[in-house]
DNA sequence: TGTCGATCAGATCTGCTTTGTTCACGAGTG
DNA sequence: CACTCGTGAACAAAGCAGATCTGATCGACA
């Protein structure tokens, strides 16, 4: 499968035309590449992260030849998949359609979370109560991390 | 940065409304994780090639008791980036705006592709007489490797 | 037609993955 | 815009599995 297949199952399904969604896919792959190039990290929750991560200098092989080259250091994309990729791909979690979809798979897509959040909330409920208490504890150092977190850009860029 | 920030771009840049590049962005990586769900290669040509790939079971340990514990086999998604997006996060290529952009820019991407041709053709030059040299030796590792291909490619499907 | 991606061997390096908690942020909905 | 819920990051130790990379060629794709 590659991307034009995408872009025709994308288009089928949303009514698009595949020029709009070739634009718009190519333009999204394109922001992706250039905000990991500028070093940022970019964040498409349920699906991953991609960055930019270094690589040191190290000897290669031809493998052809057996000859040792040296590779200089360098960078490289990478990829970290999110939850949602990882749970769907291991079987883990079945796939639900985007809000977008059509209206009967719009309903299919409410049932399924549903049961998800009941079964969590139980397991919610007893946690629920000690954040209520550390509520205001909590304003404090969520000012510090604040402030850390934005150390940590002006350094990356 | 992050979805939210990606979408807006686009949408800028192409003059398609947010919830047009949102429906279609959702759609395709929806798309992309469903075929990589059924086990199937998405490969998006510059950007990179998405594959689910197998992880063995083996022992992990719990960082807070030390204690061992069996991590079961299980199915991942895995993401190799392509040429185009490692030669621009390196900084070994310039990233070039897809085609839907604005006329202007589309000017600008036949001049640098140009440049990059003349520079590529010196390098290969004094490779190339090798290579005539040791012609004759490699055809035969070369049907080897086809009949390995074709091998592959039937037992995924 | 030109570019991209797969393939090969081998040695080295990197990352994965475990549990559980907390917090900040993002996404989605009303 | 406000609110709620979900996602993701961070942290700990350890060891092994997996990824990385090279150059040249060929096949596939845009």
């Amino acid at each position: 499968m590659n991307k034009a297949d995408l872009i025709d199952n994308v288009s089928d399904r949303l009514g698009h035309s595949k020029k709009d969604v070739t634009d718009i896919v190519d333009a999204f792959l394109h922001e992706t590449k250039k905000a990991v190039a500028k070093g940022n990290k970019v964040a498409v929750s349920g699906f991953g992260v991609f960055e930019s991560t270094a690589r040191k200098a190290r000897i290669g092989r031809n493998p052809r030849t057996g000859e040792a080259v040296k590779i200089k250091a360098t960078k490289l994309p990478k990829f970290r998949p999110g939850a949602e990729f990882k749970g769907v791909v291991s079987g883990a979690k079945k796939l639900v359609e985007p809000t977008a979809a059509k209206p009967a798979a719009k309903k299919a897509a409410k049932k399924a979370p549903a049961k998800k959040a009941a079964a969590k909330k139980t397991a919610k409920k007893a946690p629920a109560k000690k954040a209520a208490a550390k509520k205001t504890a909590k304003k404090a150092p969520a000012k510090k991390a604040a402030a850390k977190k934005t150390a940590k850009k002006t350094t990356r860029r």
